[in-house]
RNA sequence: GCCCGGUUCGUCUAUCGGCUAGGACAUCUCCCUUUCACGGAGGAAAGACGGGUUCGAUUCCCGUACCGGGUACCA
């Protein structure tokens, strides 16, 4: 009897052991495998400029994913060619990056282990790694300078190839230490002549990694060139940088654009010379967000082209002092702009569109992402920006909407009015800006009134109506909306008027147009004088 | 040119070999509302093409086409 049921939790031992091991296979065979190693991802901008969808996107689905998994999400700023320093550009990713609540937990501004967290500050660094691979034989010292790449281009150029790359053929034939001998680059070195790192492209090699996304790539190094690594200035290329820095900074997953592909071989290798093979992150290149309208990326210039915004926030151009108009200026909650851009190459599996930040870390997954680019469709980001303003409560609400009311020199001073208004206009509200037109009235007396609506079926009766209306209004004890509609239609019929007829002049007279909610309770929140005197108004005008 | 990636309604997408191909935005019709919205009901609208594999392909494989990305001492 014993030893049955030992045998038995003998085969059941067996069978969670097998269980396990099936689980591990299967966990190892996707970037699960780095389980046991904390997760740390991070987003590498250069600050060259405002922040694109595409690039707050790349942030989100890094953010996701670190916090799912209870790693870090670092902010490195991949500032190494000082020809493109733009002032002001690193604050506005900070500032953008708050906007949308998605803070690292590491970066220049909030410190870290492994600070700096600016590449121009980290300079020193990549020398000694460009160095010893040059002494491994897989890079080399090139002194061509650019008038000599640039003739090389040229002479090379043939209607079969356009582009000649600095590659195991061509390399030959340049001024580097492979050519050279050894005294004449040392010679060379020793007399200041500028010189770059290139790495040397194996032949014949096939160079393979499993991305997140799209499973396995292979490329032939046959057919990609001679990087430079480090250039003149002794500045690392993005090449050498980032392998570095995802190295010493213990990157375990490394998501970037689907423009960064074709030089994935480049960084596989480096990895692998540098010895590093085993502490390699795990890559997912992210599908591009494109043009609404046709072919290519999505760029600044395809808003201003087509009237929507691209960047993030807005950014006025240093240099040219111009301003280009950002998701938030142009009315758009934060938690919708992030919404709507987690579903820009991704979706949880069912019909859900809407997310809370805490909803989408929550079911975040990479294999639920899209290997195709996305055309980036505005009316739809409006949607979800409507959507979140409806669901929204007016405590929510009543910063932004008070700070855009200010600036239109709308002055809230009763906070209850504000969140009485917000309820009752924010289903017609797409935009934050919407708010203007939508509430003004309720706080200033309308300056434009349209008339011309009213005119065309304007009679006595109805002057008569609205002079009775003026003294019901003005004896009213109660003010609820209700007991306004109660008199209204009351009053109407003791006239013989349908009150139908009545509701869009009224509608003006308090309103200036024909929109916003149930004209009671227009009348009830503007109170009795204002109410009163904006018939009186009218009244004057038709007259 | 070469290399790499992608391809389901106009747009974003679901589908992990069984499909009368589902949802959302936009669009159209109607209802609600004597404003504008919101909301509700419905309509139109898709698997680039050609070969395989299979009892059966949108789904797997190959080719073609098309689209995109890359081809800098830019990232």
């Amino acid at each position: 009897m014993v030893q049955a049921t030992s045998r038995k939790l003998q085969a059941t031992s067996i069978e969670i052991i097998l269980v396990a091991c099936s689980f591990r296979l299967v966990a190892c065979s996707s970037y699960l495998c780095t389980m046991n190693k904390k997760v740390r991802v991070r987003f590498a901008p250069s600050p060259t400029g405002g922040l694109h969808l595409g690039g707050v996107r790349t942030v989100l689905f890094n953010y996701l994913f670190a916090k799912k998994h209870g790693g870090d999400f670092i902010l490195r700023i991949e500032d190494t060619d000082q020809t493109r320093f733009v002032p002001g550009a690193e604050e506005y990713i900070f500032q953008t990056l708050e906007w949308c609540g998605l803070i690292p937990d590491e970066s220049p501004k909030h410190g870290g282990p492994h600070a700096p967290y600016r590449q121009s500050e980290r300079k020193a660094m990549y020398m000694q790694y460009a160095e010893q691979l040059v002494q491994a034989g897989y890079a080399y010292y090139a002194f061509d300078t650019p008038e000599e790449l640039e003739a090389m281009r040229n002479d090379f150029k043939t209607a079969e190839n356009p582009s000649p790359q600095y590659n195991q053929f061509i390399r030959e034939k340049m001024r580097n230490s492979l050519t050279l001998g050894e005294e004449e680059v040392t010679r060379l070195i020793s007399e200041g002549m500028p010189f770059v790192i290139r790495i040397k492209m194996p032949a014949g090699e096939t160079v393979s990694f499993t991305d997140m996304i799209r499973g396995e790539v292979s490329f032939q190094t046959d057919q990609v060139d001679d990087k430079v690594l480090l250039k003149a200035d002794g500045m690392p290329t993005y090449h050498l940088a980032v392998v570095v820095d995802d190295y010493l900074m213990k990157i375990s997953h490394a998501f970037r654009g689907e423009e960064w592909l074709p030089s994935a071989p480049v960084h596989i290798l480096l990895w692998k010379y540098l010895g590093w093979e085993n502490e390699m992150p795990e890559w997912a290149h992210l599908p591009l967000i494109l043009k609404p309208d046709g072919n290519g990326k999505l760029s600044k210039r395809d808003g201003d082209r087509l009237g929507f915004p691209v960047f993030a926030m807005d950014w006025t151009d240093p240099k040219t002092n111009e301003t280009t108009i950002g998701f938030r200026e142009r009315g758009f909650l934060p938690e919708a702009f992030v919404n709507l851009l987690a579903m820009l190459g991704w979706n949880d599996g069912t019909d859900q569109e809407i997310f809370t930040i805490t909803e989408l870390i929550e079911k975040f997954s990479m294999d639920r992402v899209h290997k195709g680019g996305a055309k980036f469709d505005y009316e739809k980001a409006k949607w979800y920006n409507h959507e979140w303003i409806k669901q929204s409560d007016a405590t929510k609400l009543a910063p932004f909407v008070q700070q855009i009311l200010a600036a239109n020199n709308i002055d809230v001073t009763d906070s209850n009015i504000l969140h009485h208004v917000i309820d009752l206009v924010k289903e017609r509200c797409t935009l934050l800006s919407d708010f203007t037109a939508q509430s003004r009235f309720f706080f200033q007396s309308p300056t434009q009134i349209d008339i011309d609506a009213i005119k065309p079926k304007w009679d006595e009766k109805k002057n008569l109506f609205f002079t009775e209306l003026i003294r019901a209004y003005e004896l009213s004890t109660l003010w609820e909306a209700s007991d306004l509609e109660k008199e209204f239609k009351e009053l109407a019929a003791a006239n013989q008027l349908k009150p139908g007829e009545l509701m869009l002049p009224f509608r003006i007279m308090l309103v200036g147009g024909k929109f916003g909610p149930g004209v009671f309770d227009i009348a009830a929140l503007i109170g009795k004088i204002e109410t009163v005197a904006r018939i009186k108004h009218t009244l004057g005008l038709l007259s």
